[in-house]
DNA sequence: TGGCTCCGCTATGAAAATAGTAGCGATTAG
DNA sequence: CTAATCGCTACTATTTTCATAGCGGAGCCA
């Protein structure tokens, strides 16, 4: 699939909104939890696929190819996948949905019995 | 589908992290989406259905489900459906998303002239 | 009562995305 | 050459999502 591009109409949106295309970007499968595991150093394939619980080499690049057609992520020769740094700037928005990951746990699992 | 829980296993992880959980519950289509339209006003579920292009609605009613277990959105009686404290939570690190998304706009159509 | 309208929600079959396994050609090192 | 690893692709099966139609219930009003 086409890596969804600020301006272009994006599934589920016509309007070229940033906003949308962003939505709709993240809100591809794995596309987030990508992003979280290269918060660290620069990954290979291999180990990002690791890191993803093993997901398939499919999507993974998939969502690879996408991630860097959007700017997000790079691939250095003999370095691996890295966060470029305006995808740095989105992982920075990532800190307070860790957070909030926990306060959703705190509040969550007590009701569970 | 079962709603991702923190403390379960979920799609592409068995670690039952919360962070785990809150990636695979909003990289599901729609849920970006859904939690982005009912920023402002609560919304019917048909008004929400609008909203988001005319979603299917066996998504939006799966995704709202979901969203719903998670203690993310509430249904209230003739009122239709909106954030719950805790999902608005989630909406304020959205904040810093449609920031991003306009800077990643900004950067991006340029270089396709 | 009957006929509207809107509500949240579901059934069904088709289309698309994702999963899982295997393996390619290229590169690097011994 | 051999072996190991790299990024990446082919192929098929499964799951998810899409798109259309429509359900039963609640409110409203003649």
């Amino acid at each position: 699939m086409a890596a969804p591009t600020p301006g272009q109409p994006v599934r589920g949106s016509t309007t070229g909104r940033p906003i949308m295309a962003l939505l709709d970007l993240l809100g591809r499968r794995w596309s987030l939890r990508v992003i979280w595991e290269l918060r660290g150093e620069a990954l290979s394939s291999r180990a990002l696929r690791e890191a993803c619980d093993d997901v398939s080499p499919t999507v993974l690049q998939a969502r690879l190819t996408e991630l860097r057609e959007a700017g997000l992520v790079l691939l250095g020769r003999g370095e691996g996948y890295s966060l470029s740094p305006l995808g740095r700037e989105l992982l920075e928005t990532f800190g307070p949905l860790h957070a909030f990951a926990e306060r959703w746990a705190a509040e969550t699992l007590p009701e569970q019995g």
